[in-house]
Formats: C-alpha cells, structure tokens, sequence
DNA sequence: TATTGTTATACTCTATAACTATA
DNA sequence: TATAGTTATAGAGTATAACAATA
C-alpha cells in the first residue's frame, strides 16, 4: 500500500453543496470537477487535446497527421533507419507503423530500400520531395508551438518539458 | 507571420552527421530525435501515453477505462447533470457520450432519470454502487499519481499545473 | 425553429496473433 | 529458432449527419 497521504474522500466529502444543476443551465464552468481536478492525469489530457487538434489543423495543409508527420521527420533526421526501430522510437506496434509508411511512400514521400545484408529489413529514406515537406511542416508546426505556448515563458516551458521527461522514466518504476 | 526566433532550421541543418544506424543496431536511443525534441507537444504526447497506460491499468480491477471514470466522477460529484453538459465538461461529443452512459448504467452504476420540467433530457445521478465504485476508483487513481510523479515536488507539479492550464486556455487564441 | 438524446457511420489510433521471408 | 516486415482483425476514441421527441 503507497502512502496516499494525498488522498482526498472523494465525492462523499467533495460534495458539500451538491451544485443544484438548473435545467436551462448549459454553462460548463459551473459543473464540479474538484475531484479530477487533482490529477496531473486530468490537465495533461485537456492541454494535450488542444496542442493535438491544433497540430492537426497545422499539418492539414500537408496533408499530414501527427503520426505521418513524426515519421517523417525521423526518416528524414535519420536515413537508413530500420522500420523495427522507427517503431520504437515512435512508441508503436511495428503492424501500425506499416500502413503510415505505405501512406507515405505513396506519395512519394520516403522509399523503402533494401538491406543487401539484411534482406529482410528495409532502409528507410526520404525522397527530395518528403524532405522539402518535411522542412516546410517542422518549420509549421514550430511557429504553431510558438503561438500556443505564447504565454509560457521560458522558464516554464522549461519546466514542463523536465517534468514530461521525469514522468515518462518514471513508466519503468515496478 | 509569427516571429519563430526559435525556428530550428529543420533536417536540412540537424543532419550535420547523418548518423549510420548500423543494420544490426537495435538501440533505439541511437535515434536522432532532436527536431522533434524541440517541440512540447512530443514530450507531452510521450508523457501522457505513460500517464494513461498507467491509469488504464489502475482502472483495469474497476473494469473503468479513462472516459467512464471520468464520466462516473463527474456524476457522483454533480447529481442531476444533463448529457448535453456532461460531454461539454467532458469535451467530447454527444453521440460519443451516450455508449459510455449505456455501459455505466448497463452496470447500474448511474441511472438516467426524466426530467420533468424538459421532458427531452435526462437527469444523470449515481447509484449506492456507483458512488462507492467512485469512491475507490478515485482512491486508487490518487494512489497511482502519487507514485508515478514521487520524482516531482509540490513546485514542480504546481508549475506543469499551471502550464497545462495556459495551454488550455491558450486554444481560444485567434 | 432549436435542443436533447439517439442511431448510424466513418476515420484514426492502438494492440495482438499469425503469416512470409529471411537470418 | 529468432527476427523484419506484413496481413488481418478487433477494440477504443473521435467526428459528423440525420432522426424522433420535445421545447
């Protein structure tokens, strides 16, 4: 059993003045959500979904989606690149990663070359096209963050970005 | 145009030494992701993936997944909420919300009761049964923060808190 | 007309098992 | 036997259009 010395009652206590929601009221800033309010977890989820639909928006002149965009931007970063470590890097199933790379193949965007000493593997490469978009989308997406994030100062983003990266070795705690 | 001091000049300039992965070379930490470590939004997507992996496994002996937690708690915490605003709170859409209604009351968790002033809405409230499974599912998810962010102090929570919030609110920008 | 909840549908992301061809 | 890439498939999350009942 951890420590918990955080733990809030929950509901029962939270709920002191059960809010009274009237029917006509469709002002969202009025429902409770003290208890989720607590997590880290709850932030994360609102904060990323809006830098993701807005990521989205950004590479939708490119035809691109986060997915497609990350490769892309590791193909390109690093030709010769192993589907299985592409894979890992991104965090995802090696038969997920399959259909991003046929998207992007066929548009003639990377190229699947042979191994000659591994002719089971692939190296991956971009085409002078994928890196041209490649250029144009980080460029993008980075006056995309800027705008986002206008109102982080340095420091802050700073912050964020060692907590991100604390929380994601923390993943290898038993 | 926005300023974008901090442009990085993408691959073209990154790939100073394009890095031959060797064929056999599985070491993923061998992979350049230095453009994408630029940008928050990857640490974040990177992090949240931890946060929810974890919590889908703390929610697992519950049989609650994120969204039905979310929509639980929120519940018990504001007796008598409207679908219509539960989805506004929850930011997801309306059809959406209604399979997970279906599942929570399936399980007798909450019930959907008329209401009588505006009989095409439904009063949501928690069952005895759906107010104790919140109760400990909210302890148990406390319990599984504490431990995945113990390598964060008070400041450094309170700090990414406070990001995530500007960031949220930051999506109202033109 | 507008709104509440609903159905149907489609797209994306994710996860697993099983196959092929190589090693 | 093990690995690289693939296929097939299923579960979840998300988004939109259109409908019935009600306002």
């Amino acid at each position: 059993m951890p420590s918990s010395k955080n733990v809030l009652q929950s509901s029962g206590d939270v709920m002191k003045k059960p809010m009274e929601i009237q029917p006509t009221n469709n002002d969202v800033t009025r429902v409770n959500d003290a208890t989720l309010r607590q997590f880290l977890g709850y932030h994360m989820k609102r904060a990323f979904n809006v830098v993701q639909a807005d990521l989205l928006r950004t590479l939708k002149p490119f035809e691109l989606r986060m997915l497609t965009y990350t490769a892309l931007v590791l193909i390109t970063d690093n030709p010769g690149l192993r589907q299985s470590q592409l894979a890992a890097a991104m965090d995802i199933e090696r038969p997920n990663l399959v259909v991003i790379l046929d998207e992007l193949e066929r548009r003639e965007l990377i190229l699947r070359e042979r191994v000659p000493t591994d002719r089971r593997a692939y190296a991956l490469a971009p085409t002078l096209a994928g890196r041209q978009l490649c250029d144009k989308a980080v460029a993008a997406v980075t006056a995309h963050e800027n705008r986002l994030l206008e109102h982080l100062d340095q420091d802050a983003r700073a912050a964020v970005e060692a907590a991100m990266k604390l929380i994601e070795k923390g993943a290898g705690r038993g």
